[in-house]
DNA sequence: TAAAAAAGTTAGACATGACTAACAAATAAT
DNA sequence: ATTATTTGTTAGTCATGTCTAACTTTTTTA
């Protein structure tokens, strides 16, 4: 799981507190660009290569769902945020309305180890210095995270491990498809301007939306070189 | 005093220690390409900007020296990066050779308040985990450090507090400019190909070298409007 | 001291993530 | 239902800091 950018992982966590804060989950991209203080052109950029990398997702003109992957990081980016401002406050002799810039900083430092001696260092507290609670550690599920047809690069083969989606609907169209828990699936190629995927089995080459492939859990072949 | 960039920081950082540790402080370009890992059009790149900043100074195919202003950056920058090593290893249950990593990371934190208070909770180290002696805080003589000339914006005016040559001939020199410390200088222009100055006053204006600006001590004229 | 090697610079390209200006779509108001 | 307003997108620009390739200067060495 390659290290995302300081803005990526800002954007995420805007896009967390935006659901949270509102009771529905509607939310859009001028939203976005004034709680990150940038114009809606920027933020229009970023959640495009968000989506791309399949941490959010959304129709064009459309509403921004956190999908798994993105809410996890946010919820670590949360997490860290509130690790620190507790520290900021309890050890670091900073008032309530001080700590927030400061975390802002020190949540994109990347160390699991410090993050988790930190914790342990203020004695696992539940809540942070305003009261809000401090996420738990995501590193058990996110291990169980398991990857997506979405989440293949071009190239790279998988066998389907599960399906997501229990829907007659979706059953029905993998069965019509041919697709079995044994099929070696090659992704092909993905199309930028709608998410979709070309996937190749059993000598076949089909298309499939977006949609249909982060509803299909599938294990990586390894690269036989 | 304007913030910094991470890379402005760390090639200030580089240039400390390379003249550190070697004897000599014939420091160039290459080495401190090879010191941060980019690629000598880089570091040369990003050195002349760091000139244009009066951090450091050089001729061209030259060797670089760190002026009084880079050299107290670069001091506060190895003062905050052995604190953070000396918090990760007392009490985040860091090994000494797992600390420099993140206390890279931690180094960039801006916040003077972090800083001291961090220095406090430690108990005031004089060395790090490595034992490496840590630089008092800069606090102190940063504020003492007095403006030159070369340190004007285009269009500033000021007085002139001190010439920092003694040498006769170049005291012979401002007395043949005309200048004194009564006459008030306006920057009209910076030459950046050698960063020579042209300065008016008394109705006169005349260009002088980056090195005779850098010697001369000012205060600032506060803009009238 | 003249050729070879090393050190340093410039020019031009690229990625990231901002911006403005112009446009398109969706929602609200009359 | 047809404007008007808000919301979102695209195209093109800019700053930062990196890169490669080609070139120049300095230093080494034979």
């Amino acid at each position: 799981m390659k290290k995302l950018t300081k803005s990526e992982e800002d954007y995420l966590k805007a896009l967390f507190h935006l659901i949270e804060e509102q009771q529905n989950d509607e939310v859009g991209t001028n939203q976005v660009a004034q709680h990150l203080d940038v114009k809606p052109a920027s933020a229009s950029a970023m959640l495009k290569k968000l989506r791309k990398k399949a941490f959010i997702d959304f129709e064009k003109y459309g509403k921004i769902t956190l999908l798994p992957t993105g809410r996890n990081l946010a919820l670590d980016m949360v997490r860290k945020h509130r690790l620190w401002e507790t520290f900021l406050h309890e050890h670091m002799d900073f008032e309530w309305d001080e700590v927030h810039e400061v975390a802002e900083q020190l949540e994109h430092i990347d160390s699991d180890k410090l993050i988790e001696e930190l914790e342990r260092f203020l004695g696992h507290p539940k809540f942070d210095p305003h009261g809000d609670p401090i996420p738990p550690s995501s590193g058990s599920y996110k291990a169980l995270d398991k990857p997506s047809l979405a989440d293949l690069e071009v190239g790279e083969r998988c066998y389907i491990s599960a399906v997501n989606d229990h829907s007659s609907d979706f059953l029905r169209f993998v069965k019509e498809l041919g697709l079995a828990l044994s099929s070696e699936i090659k992704l092909e190629e993905t199309r930028d301007f709608d998410g979709s995927l070309s996937i190749s089995f059993d000598g076949k080459k089909i298309n499939v939306s977006r949609k249909f492939a982060q509803n299909v859990t599938v294990t990586r072949i390894p690269e036989r070189k």
